[in-house]
DNA sequence: CTGAAAGCGCTTACAG
DNA sequence: CTGAAAGCGCTTACAG
């Protein structure tokens, strides 16, 4: 445990006190601008606290008040563009509440999650924020973060009565296959993504009704399981080439899926636009400047943070409100050349 | 303030030494893994932890200890994907040391950097990383951290004593010159960054060397500044072109720059690696998938992150240990296609 | 090996 | 409007 640097040594409230003959009490007041202080008073202390250079113990207030000003974030990665836009946006709107917030990343371990949870619990934080990571027991969540804290899982479901804020996935994929239809398509592949997985089980689901609006049953072959990243989707896109006929397009689970089927399919001679018709799921920054530019399902991912912070911050401060199901509307973002009607293909 | 929960009440120490009919002071020894307990008492204390769902309250300890098991990390923004890979670095490391990341973003105005200093500051943090705002002052960043928490500056040098973690931005440069230079170019221009940012600096000077050493004159007018961000490089992207001739090639200030320098050109009908070659920095994931993939500078972020992480841990432990500076190695990596040789440029 | 007491820096009733 | 006292949940000497 690293030791505060006790030089000099700090200057405490008493200090204060001390130094503009008043009360501790008087200069808490004062710190939490309580209008009991006369205004002299108020000017006497706040002028000792730039004298002294005082900074405020925000912990030792905490303690003593049985409040928290911090809240926990658990992401899978960060280095997801999805997460990261995710948790700026749960910064910047802490941070405008005069709350902090304490990262912590799962890397799609449900063991290391419960670590994550058992170390920042430790912290009192007035709330967590989680994306559970895949294979995530909503019984274990549940008992290790127990019923102080106020808890909104995001991004996928979690069995039990959780606080949720999710995507509307199902209609984001009904738009995504939507769009290949009227482009012409008819033989749509749905590639990537863990079939366990909430948010792919209903992204399946919306691709599959689009197609049964359009009397086409999905072919069970090209609907391809891989891990959600581009790895391991690049190593994939042969699995949509098998066999003859081959599909002319894919809905894919999410951008990174997408870029990584990008990738596979130029390492087969493949190029989306040209040959083969491409849409993913988030919008993260990177769908702009893929080769070619992706269009995709855009989920506002920094919004969606803003939202799941303001959330828990209500939360924690009623607890009697009661857990609810928040979906986020997605809405098609249409980049020029990810899609060519099917026509148009070589 | 967010008020933390209070239906049944917390089990505390207290709760536990009761339970177990030992003093807090055996519990908070088993707490620690202190070898003085009793094996047997040991065992009943843990015992009741369990069964009481026992949770350390980590803030009450560090205050009465005068520790901290917090680190602070700032930075610009999140959503910058070298931020974010270098975040996750950061939290991989304090996680793995049993500490917690704090995190802030200033969004590159120092005016908010102050705000969030302060805000993090009254959290008594046993660490700072800062990647200092554009235009930061290092003496009001001195005078607001004050001399009880270490800092470390990343990624940008700050007017000061302070330690540093910085890049080798001048051999990076060069070897991005390099580069362009062997393949054939000549007239190279230096784009984006802002010239009075000190990573932006030393690139510039990189640069101008190695062409310096290639017996060609840098360009004044080919040395273009921008924001260090893809839209303002796209929009920019007109002004290597406002005069005949024109560069056949540019090293690019960093790869966010260089994806928008890509979509920039394609706006005016070219295409790096066909009639313009680009070179990056940073090696950000985003650089491999665009279009083309990007050759660039290799700084791998996450290390980076890494890197201080310890570097803060070490000097919160030893409040003795002296400021350094140190310069992190950089290395080209080629990627086929956003570089060819000027022969082969339409 | 275990316990009683003091104290970290704050806030909160309660007097005055 | 201000002050003296108690206490948040822990750890730290100090006795025994």
């Amino acid at each position: 445990m690293p030791q505060a640097d006790a030089s000099p040594r700090k200057v405490t409230l008493s200090d204060i006190a001390d130094g503009c003959g008043v009360s501790r009490a008087t200069v808490s007041l004062v710190l939490r601008g309580s209008p009991l202080v006369n205004a002299d008073t108020r000017a006497r202390v706040q002028a000792e606290f730039r004298k002294q250079g005082y900074v405020y113990n925000r912990a030792a207030a905490n303690l003593r008040s049985g409040t928290s000003s911090a809240v926990a974030l658990i992401v899978n990665d960060l280095s997801n563009p999805y997460f990261a836009e995710f948790a700026a946006g749960v910064d910047e709107a802490l941070a405008g509440a005069g709350c902090v917030t304490l990262l912590g990343s799962t890397g799609e371990s449900a063991e290391r999650q419960d670590q994550v949870l058992a170390s920042l619990l430790e912290h009192a934080p007035a709330g967590i924020i989680l994306s559970p990571a895949e294979g995530s027991d909503g019984a274990a969540v549940a008992r290790r973060v127990g019923v102080h804290t106020p808890l909104l899982v995001f991004n996928r479901e979690l069995a039990g009565d959780f606080d949720l804020l999710a995507l509307d996935n199902r209609h984001g994929a009904q738009l995504a296959t939507e769009h290949l239809l009227a482009l012409g398509h008819r033989r749509i592949a749905f590639f990537g993504g863990h079939r366990d997985s909430s948010s792919c089980r209903q992204r399946r689901e919306g691709f599959v009704a689009a197609l049964a609006d359009a009397g086409i049953a999905a072919e069970p072959g090209w609907m391809v399981e891989t891990a959600p990243t581009r790895l391991e989707a690049a190593r994939q896109a042969g699995a949509l080439f098998a066999r003859d006929p081959a599909p002319t397009a894919a809905v894919c689970y999410n951008d990174a899926v997408a870029l990584g089927l990008q990738l596979g399919l130029a390492a087969r001679g493949r190029q989306s636009g040209r040959d083969f018709a491409v849409v993913g799921f988030d919008d993260i920054p990177e769908a702009a400047v893929s080769s070619p530019p992706l269009t995709t399902i855009g989920t506002d991912p920094r919004a969606r943070g803003r939202q799941a912070a303001y959330r828990i911050l209500a939360r924690s401060r009623d607890a009697t409100i009661a857990a609810t199901r928040t979906i986020a509307p997605v809405r098609l973002v249409v980049r020029e050349s990810s899609c060519k009607p099917s026509k148009d293909l070589a």
